[in-house]
DNA sequence: GTCTATATTAAGATAGAC
DNA sequence: GTCTATCTTAATATAGAC
């Protein structure tokens, strides 16, 4: 009985959401939260506004869906790399080099980001929190990197972590202005640069 | 003549374009410049849209006018702050420093640049100037240092002066979602790091 | 699930009085 | 130099038919 209700609407639902999501990341890309509009949106999938807003109720929650949809993606594809690598200075490189693969992605968290420094933007607190984990994480691997001995052992592994942060941010807006600049070989020899010696 | 037309009513215009600027700034820097509205800011400096617009024809042009003036602004703060340096590290640092104390100017840079990306955005060629112009800043700053003997001899000045300008807009982002994040102690260290033989 | 129609508000820009 | 008034367009959101 459920099983086959489940499958017919509930598919189709989930992969509008899907295609909505798709767009969506392009124009907040483009204009960012407050420039986008959802009749512009709308007008991309081939659906009325109001069509969109049975999906999405305001705009705010299509932002959020988004951040969280490509925030998950991510991370799984990040924690592959991670797990592929054979060293944790290898796995922070990978996210750069998963990056540099994904210009649509990078822009918009790019754009989004920014205007989310300010306390009032809808995605302010998600991007406060963003920002402590991926630091977090950078410390994490850092951490292990000393312990293996792949990275000098006097390291400053907190200022090391927020460093790497700041300089993946940099370097793709860097990129985003002028595409010959080559996130990964500049990553790469900042890494080597931090941890040598 | 000309001597007495020319104090009263164009001061009076001079002080109000700056009077104005001041409040793109803010305005700028919370909603970027697609979502900034030109009625608020005439509200905020006590015009009317109409009388705004007498200023500034277009919200472009308060964008160019607003960016060229604050750029302006902090070129010769850093002129001054480079000069009394000691090195030219010395005069990296000084901008970071700079930055540290004038928060609402990085927040809009850093909203305004974001979305600038974008090819279409009306300051797209502004920044991508920018960028570049920084970059060859700080590559002549690092190459002077390598010259004194203040930075190892094999630097790779080109990456330097790239890493450089990503890692200072990193930290600008880091900073303003985190204000605990020590900007300067953090971009010293980097500078460090990267200079040490 | 998607539509048309509409409500409400606000955007950028212009015309013309003072 | 600044105003009021207005044009035109577009924004988010809701109501209700299908």
């Amino acid at each position: 009985m459920t099983s086959t209700t489940v499958r017919g609407p509930y598919a189709k639902t989930k992969q509008q959401r899907e295609t909505i999501i798709q767009a969506a990341l392009d124009y907040f890309g483009q204009y960012g939260y407050h420039g986008a509009s959802m009749r512009e949106i709308a007008r991309d999938v081939g659906l009325s506004q109001a069509g969109l807003l049975h999906h999405f109720k305001t705009k705010a929650e299509l932002l959020t869906a988004t951040l969280e949809s490509r925030d998950a993606l991510t991370g799984t594809a990040i924690d592959a790399a991670v797990a592929r690598s054979r060293s944790p200075l290898a796995g922070i490189v990978a996210i750069v080099e998963d990056n540099a693969a994904h210009r649509h992605l990078v822009q918009m968290f790019t754009v989004v980001s920014a205007e989310a420094t300010d306390e009032s933007h809808p995605a302010h607190q998600y991007f406060v929190d963003r920002s402590r984990r991926v630091i977090d994480h950078m410390r994490t691997e850092l951490a292990a990197a000393v312990q293996q001995g792949v990275a000098r052992a006097d390291l400053d592994v907190d200022s090391a972590a927020r460093q790497c942060q700041a300089m993946i941010y940099g370097l793709q807006v860097q990129w985003l202005l002028d595409p010959r600049a080559d996130m990964v070989a500049l990553f790469r020899a900042f890494l080597e640069d931090l941890t040598r010696p």
